[in-house]
DNA sequence: ACAGCCATGTAACTTGTTACATGATTTT
DNA sequence: AAAATCATGTAACAAGTTACATGGCTGT
């Protein structure tokens, strides 16, 4: 959802081509992912499609502009005064894993554990590294940081919850955790068609 | 990715008929995250497609049952083997929005971040309450603790990453990022074939 | 009789993502 | 001439998600 509504709050500031669009939306985000052109396209079709943005003009130059309607402006604006709320949809992949994992037999959760903070060390390091070389003198390099920031604490996070899932285990060190596939199935519900 | 690799994980323990699988999946993630029935049939079907597991036997009571292949138990192997990379991919939807909406003109930043301010902050003391109340005895309540430990802990990285930003942004109270469309567009590239 | 749960499935749809085709133009 | 970049687009796919149809059983 991210991608189809920056595209969309972009082009309220005025009309723009696919090319274009991509090269703000990096600007904008300080660079922070790269964005396949062909998406640009996508989202764009997808929008009109929806009436959020509308075939505009092409220019001396063959470029095809886009520009937004009202209704794509109107929700932009919703966009921008509703908060990102993190239902419950929003999954955790390494949470899922973990909560999973633990409920398997015969897996080192140990091991795991250990390879997981390996790995997300090694991103927090890698993000602070980059994040100690730029000067934020340009509007692009704020952006950045301000990506940079997120996540990094997330990363931080990340390796406090690992520690604290450690912790959690080692207080029941009798695997409490390790689940049988429940055999006790309820007796109602939709018998009677034996193959 | 996560619903995919986890039903196939649970698999791997034993064949399941789908309701099952269903219900397996809520114990071992403490029912944190509700998952509609028709997508366990549908990821049954890929799974089966992608060659990973397979339709078994039909039980007297009419229940489907699934059973993990050698290639699928091989993934599962894999996915428990290899740490769970938070790449470029992971886009942080929040952070993307912060930025965009740091670049546009007209928008209220102050109030933006305030209103999110707030609903993290809602967000994380409802978290808070939920796992105060719940004493961890059985397995389910492990896992659930487990996973709302992994959500209380992004809710606070949320909360003092709000807290940097403004910070940011009040080192550069000329509103630094504020940008305009970039019109030194490149004068290479494609042109002539106007309309 | 009726509500509600167990159970299987289908169809459609969303966003994100990639690979590819095409072609012009600029730089080397 | 070749490589790189600008630019537009198409086609396909992945994973998640929902709504709906169908039907049988259980408890009230």
């Amino acid at each position: 959802m991210s991608v189809r509504q920056s595209l969309l709050a972009i082009l309220d500031q005025g009309p723009c081509y696919g090319y274009q669009l991509r090269a703000e939306f990096a600007r904008r985000t300080g660079s922070s992912w790269p964005l396949n052109v062909g998406q640009i396209y996508n989202t764009l079709d997808r929008l009109e499609r929806d009436g959020l943005v509308a075939k505009g003009e092409i220019d001396a130059e063959g470029h095809v502009y886009y520009r937004i309607t009202d209704a794509g402006s109107t929700e932009v604006a919703a966009w921008l005064a509703a908060p990102v709320e993190r239902g419950p949809a929003s999954r955790n992949e390494l949470a899922v894993k973990v909560a999973v994992a633990a409920t398997l037999p015969g897996v080192d959760l140990g091991a795991l554990l250990q390879e997981q903070r390996r790995a997300s060390l090694a991103r927090h390091d890698a993000l602070i590294r980059t994040t100690d070389a730029a000067s934020p003198g340009e509007p692009e390099e704020l952006a950045r940081a301000i990506v940079a920031d997120a996540m990094i604490l997330h990363a931080q996070a990340e390796l406090r919850w690992l520690d604290l899932v450690e912790e959690r285990l080692a207080r029941h060190p009798e695997r409490a955790i390790a689940l049988e596939l429940a055999t006790d199935r309820p007796k109602r519900g939709r018998p009677a068609r034996a193959a």
